[in-house]
DNA sequence: ACAGATCTATCGCTTAACCAACATAGTGAT
DNA sequence: ATCACTATGTTGGTTAAGCGATAGATCTGT
């Protein structure tokens, strides 16, 4: 019953992503065409647009599948969602912005908004599925809310701990526990 | 006028080669299927057969291609064959073999009696194309024997030298070179 | 404001790669 | 010797990718 997708649409796709997180480490977004990422992509510029709709599509879902991979793929071993959980997250988005600012310091500017939302819808949806499960006595909304309110609190404390380092990051989030309510 | 080839043939030849390559420095050439390479190289098994009779020819041709490559490119680039050309294929001939019993650790020894074939016939072919232009008062016969004789004698005094290093490399070809009788 | 160039996005046709299926041959265990 | 298993090539039908052409958008210098 699952999907089967043909392999050469799977390595076209594969090749044309590689080719432009590539690109990124050497240009600014803006400054490279659709032809520069599929000519080293080895593949037809035509080519391109059976897998994205435009350059902005496509890093939208180059950053959306980092993010998986890189980030909740680890933490989705965990069975529950607690404070070690939130440690875990809470490190993993740190090293990822900092790995992605290391690796595109061309276009890290160009990119914060989307991988805040990217981010920030990633990690609700996890929360979301992981407090289903956790607390099915708890109906949709509420759910729902305990969700978004715990991925934007916790991708905003990123945020303000990687403006300033002084905290250690391992009390940075005890402090971070003291303000969630894990029932 | 020239041929043009389908960027697709290109890129699934050099898959499967460098797939190929790749799996020769952990595994033995005849521990390894066709099955082994393609999907390693992500392409479907039947393709190989677009590209390549079995597996002995694939060898055969990253062979051949490593060989123009990475020792007579450089070399064609010089005016004419003498003693510093002899010198440079002398030298890109023992480089080129330890490379590979380095990267092929494991199937080099399978390879040594294609590697030889291969090597002599490209360098004859070499040498034949250089002595036509050179030796235009020449007949082909001439140019022939003499490509023949320059081509196997070198070879076979590259593999004598590795198997003894005790000369430098650069005393040794001086004594080749009063063997060989450039006009 | 306009002309020339470049880039984007789409289209119909062609082709290389995919796939399942098959016949054949080699290998190993009982 | 026989059976089960795995690898090798081959084939016909299907699909993704390549290609040239094209129309429209965007940029750039004068």
């Amino acid at each position: 019953m699952e999907k089967q997708i043909d392999p050469r649409t799977l390595r076209t796709r594969k090749l044309i992503m590689d080719a432009f997180i590539e690109l990124s480490t050497k240009k600014d977004f803006k400054d490279f065409t659709i032809g520069d990422i599929t000519s080293a992509a080895t593949v037809n510029r035509a080519t391109f647009y059976n897998h994205f709709i435009d350059k902005y599509d496509l890093l939208e879902k180059v950053l959306r599948e980092s993010v998986m991979r890189e980030v909740l793929q680890e933490v989705s071993t965990h069975e529950g969602i607690n404070e070690e959980t939130i440690r875990a997250i809470f490190i993993s988005i740190i090293k990822f912005q900092t790995s992605i600012s290391n690796q595109c310091p061309r276009s890290y500017e160009a990119f914060t908004p989307q991988i805040e939302t990217i981010f920030k819808n990633e990690l609700q949806a996890f929360f979301s599925e992981w407090a289903q499960k956790q607390w099915s006595n708890k109906n949709r909304i509420e759910v729902e809310t305990f969700s978004v309110m715990l991925s934007w609190s916790l991708y905003g404390a990123a945020m303000h701990w990687m403006q300033d380092h002084t905290t250690k990051p391992e009390d940075y989030v005890k402090q971070i526990m003291h303000f969630i309510k894990l029932e």
